[in-house]
DNA sequence: TTTATAAAGGATAAAAATATCTTAAATATC
DNA sequence: GATATTTAAGATATTTTTATCCTTTATAAA
């Protein structure tokens, strides 16, 4: 479904949305023992997230990530959308260039259902809404 | 969500769904002008499926592949299974090992719903099914 | 202003997926 | 039996994804 490199960005994201924010930041090497991922890997996808100002970083001492508040508000959608595009939301499931209502792929309608039942999910859920289950102890973003 | 190799499979089996069976069998390169795969890539693909009797194949002059009746009732689940494994169907969205309802991942609930979604629609949809809307041109396994 | 810290960026490596090529095996037809 | 055809299998190549390492840049604090 997602990549390794979207599925970091996504569990890293809501890991540093727990954070009390305020003057606090929150290291790489922190993040990637919070969610289990490679630390250099994790930190090329960070970059990549910060570079789309979805994330905000800080260099040097006391130096860190972090999300402001209406960051938090982003959607799981969109940071799929910019690590592993959005392909998954609106290309065709069996890899027809042209897949449309006028030209369908063997499954397109039955894929149609199953696209948009994603999409609504991860546009109606954002960063602050999965952080409280892991501030809360209800869910895990690792092992 | 599906790789290449397992979108060549199911367009392909779709394909030879379409055929008309009896004593008449279908060529690699026919299949892979059908679906506009690379032929060799294709083989591979189709030896796999051979393996695993979701295909025949007969060698030599007049060979090539072919699915008889009762194969044409696999579902596209199995085809997936085959090719990709059941992760997309079974799997953590987020790569969690243990992810579970005891354990889950931050988006465990939500991502519930659309796996089960997914495997429902792929476990009742069979290669004669879509095979029907290729042969009344209703649907399309290439461009 | 020097030093230490932490992310950014670039180069490289390793692994996996995709793709191709060559030879072998099976089989139909002459 | 010889030949031609077609899939199977094995080796190799290419591309993409995942991962690491090293140097540079920014910045805080001594």
């Amino acid at each position: 479904m997602f990549s390794k490199a979207c599925k970091y960005a996504i569990n890293a994201m809501i890991y540093i949305s727990t954070l009390p924010g305020g003057n606090d930041r929150v290291s790489l090497k922190d993040i990637s023992k919070a969610i289990n991922s490679p630390e250099a890997f994790t930190a090329k996808i960070l970059q990549v997230l910060v570079r789309e100002n979805l994330l905000s970083s800080i260099k040097g001492p006391n130096g860190g990530f972090e999300i402001h508040e209406d960051g938090r508000k982003t959607q799981l959608y969109r940071i799929v959308q910019v690590i592993d595009g959005d392909q998954i939301f609106i290309g065709c499931a069996l890899g027809l260039e042209k897949c449309s209502e006028d030209h369908p792929c063997a499954v397109h309608n039955k894929f149609k259902a199953i696209r948009e039942h994603l999409a609504g999910m991860m546009l109606t859920t954002s960063l602050e809404d999965m952080a409280k289950g892991i501030k809360n102890g209800t869910n895990f973003l690792k092992i």
